[in-house]
DNA sequence: TTGCCTAGTGAACGAGCGTTCACTATACTG
DNA sequence: CAGTATAGTGAACGCTCGTTCACTAGGCAA
């Protein structure tokens, strides 16, 4: 990660495009485009940023990435030296939205409220990642409307007499045996908690 | 949410760029480049996106975000409907990206093992979002190293006579009185959890 | 010293950019 | 029916784009 790379990176973040060859110009400090250019051209060579069918620069993953350094517990220590010395080029890089959002037209956020799935480390507060669907499989964690009600429940397929039914991660709530009608409305891909 | 407005922002996330107004009068079927100045036009004035300092387009919030739209469990017949009907023109949006990441230098991703946190529903495999510091407050939960061992969790200062010390958010642990050194090494600002 | 590589300058190129203008066809208004 | 918006076409504009070429200065090897 040297100094052109990091400029880059930052001017991308802050105006959400590449910039041209002359904003690379002042940015990089040289009176020329064409020094720009051999320089882009060893990027592009090193990967480091991606061209268009036209010239133009595309970001590449670096973009957007924040990087995994490893595990909190277990082979921390060459891990967390990452933290102390920036030495960040050889961990594994994602990005929060690529990570957690697979269908993007299916996805939307709901805002947890109630302890009713506490026990799958849900709390009031945190935020869902749900994607719609009409079917869901046992064990999935699903927002469904059942007998004219909304929640958020373990699905459960058979086992039961009459059918699917529902399953709270609490032991306070009982299991949820529809009368009338179960709607699953979404599945729960995922889960994010700020402080 | 239009056609022209949904065309453009699928293009946006498949290219990682905005397109030109000739590849806008491909995309949206125009046979004219004009045409398209027209309709971009209008996007622009109802901040749908946003024009650079000499014509080129830059997206908005709207381009990288997904839509909030409710709670789970209170408030959720209107919101839910959103789910079905796709009227998501008035929920709100956020990227996750800039949802949990502040100071983007800063911030690094671990995965979690062991289970010391769990009280405070951070389980196992979940990632956390850690921001580098070296001072903490009391209350937050912090990545440190406790003569010469790293670990994650809660931060109290002072109460006990040697100074801050360390406690786990599960009852089987015990609290970590630091004999020689604690040193914090990064706060954690959110938790991710996929299914 | 000579020769060669590297890094940078500065001018020039055609192509594609966003924008403007003149014009046409359709639809609504009185 | 004429009159006027509205929406689209197609050609043209000046400007900036990425790229190329010719040239200069410094460093290193033979």
């Amino acid at each position: 990660m040297n100094a052109y790379t990091e400029k880059l990176i930052t001017f991308y973040r802050s105006h959400k495009r590449m910039p041209t060859y002359a904003e690379l110009a002042t940015l990089w400090s040289f009176k020329s485009k064409n020094a720009v250019f051999r320089v882009v051209g060893k990027m592009v060579a090193a990967g480091i940023v991606a061209k268009d069918h036209l010239g133009r620069l595309v970001p590449t993953s670096t973009f957007q990435e924040t990087p995994v350094l490893g595990l909190v517990k277990a082979g921390l220590p060459s891990a967390i030296d990452g933290v102390e010395t920036y030495g960040i080029d050889e961990s594994e890089m994602i990005s929060f939205d690529e990570f957690l959002i697979k269908d993007r037209a299916k996805t939307y956020i709901l805002e947890v409220d109630g302890d009713s799935m506490i026990d799958a480390h849900i709390a009031k507060g945190d935020l869902v990642i749900v994607e719609r669907a009409e079917k869901a499989r046992d064990g999935d964690i699903v927002i469904a409307e059942v007998d004219g009600e909304w929640t958020m429940k373990y699905f459960r397929e058979q086992k039961h007499d009459t059918g699917p039914w529902l399953e709270a991660a609490n032991k306070n709530y009982a299991p949820i045996y529809p009368e009338h009608s179960l709607r699953i409305a979404a599945i729960v891909r995922g889960v994010v908690r700020k402080y």
